[in-house]
DNA sequence: TAGGAACGGAACCGTACGGTACGGTACGTG
DNA sequence: CACGTACCGTACCGTACGGTTCCGTTCCTA
């Protein structure tokens, strides 16, 4: 996995700048040289390509976004759903990001071209984490008799739809965000624990949260 | 509303075509006279502009898919899960269509320009039919007594990310769709009615429908 | 049959892009 | 001091775009 020098580092940064001001269309070679006060030729020995500018500015960007791993305490059911909920606001502060847009926007513009290179950077770099993240708290949920499912991949698809819905495709073409996203998050959660969760933890669970 | 003539018509096709085979970038002026055999100066006669080109096309696509309005038939349980499927899986294909999807990564494309105007054209076309289309299914569910929400607008955004989940942003970045729509389709209305059904239909009706 | 609207084909213009090459400069190293 | 390295700034090249203009042809109509 390529690393980059600070000065690297600070003309990504322009040019993520640049991407989420502007689109695609404003971040070209020269525009960037002339943002990050560098040369042309400088951005073509380091990147090799626009595509490798691209990459790496993707790559970049996921290494300055790093998770950590919630480690496994004892789970009860309210930690649960408190750790569901984070999760879920989480994913949407992330998803509803500036630059989280502006990346998608540009894999996807660049998505009919070879194979969808950058599209896979993007998943595997962007999304992995928070995967990982979605799915121990899964199999935590599930071995501590809390959650009940057959395919945890299945199960976090729908908590996902559930946080989500058509929001993520709204913000891309160019709709704000919600205003409550804390709101969203609790209603996804509660919803995902009456598919998914044990006991009827989800009533008064509902009940007891409801003065939030 | 504009209706365009049948040459007009016809240059919109190739409009599309070109688009969905190769992307926003293939689709130049020179390219669209040369592809449907008419020259630049009809093409910025008709549409005026290249973003008037562009919400010609989402409009004329939009004029070809029409759906019906299902009138009000008596509801039953079964017969409401048959239409949530039917729903699901229109939802499904539509989403995964060529056409859809080349427009939607145009209108996300475009949209940090002028206010997101074609991604606003886009959801007001392309989505308002089908949206109407649930939202009145919802209405028949509760007036039967058959679905219990209190809120037909966040119902039917819970019943959206239950079946779209992130494939639709999945597929906008170049994955392959779904293997089995109709799988999928089936699960999340089992889940859509676990949470906004009436009596126990889920997991009986979901028991007689294991043969399908 | 004359005239005009509609249209296709092609040349053209200004601009801006990605990418390359060249001169100049700061700096570290023998 | 001589030399190499890394870099900036800029000029440059080929290409391709959106948009305009001009001309020849077709076809409809009076």
């Amino acid at each position: 996995m390529p690393e980059f020098s600070p000065r690297q580092n600070e003309v990504l940064e322009q040019a993520l700048r640049l991407l989420v001001e502007g689109g695609e269309k404003a971040l070209t070679t020269s525009g960037l040289a002339r943002a990050a006060n560098c040369s042309k030729e400088s951005l073509y020995k380091w990147f090799g390509d626009r595509e490798g500018l691209l990459a790496a500015m993707i790559a970049y960007q996921a290494s300055k976004v790093r998770t950590q791993e919630r480690s496994g305490e004892r789970l009860t059911a309210p930690l649960l759903r408190d750790h569901l909920e984070l999760f879920a606001r989480d994913l949407l502060e992330v998803l509803s990001g500036d630059v989280s847009l502006a990346l998608n926007r540009l894999a996807i513009g660049q998505s009919h071209r070879e194979g969808s290179k950058l599209g896979k950077l993007l998943l595997e770099h962007g999304r992995r984490q928070i995967d990982r993240r979605a799915m121990a708290l899964m199999d935590q949920g599930k071995r501590a008799g809390l959650l009940r499912f057959d395919n945890a991949d299945a199960a976090y698809h729908t908590l996902y739809g559930l946080i989500v819905s058509d929001l993520h495709v709204r913000m891309l073409i160019g709709e704000p965000g919600l205003k409550d996203n804390a709101r969203q998050a609790q209603k996804a959660v509660d919803a995902f624990l009456v598919l998914h969760g044990t006991h009827n933890q989800s009533a008064d669970a509902q009940r007891a949260s409801a003065g939030r």
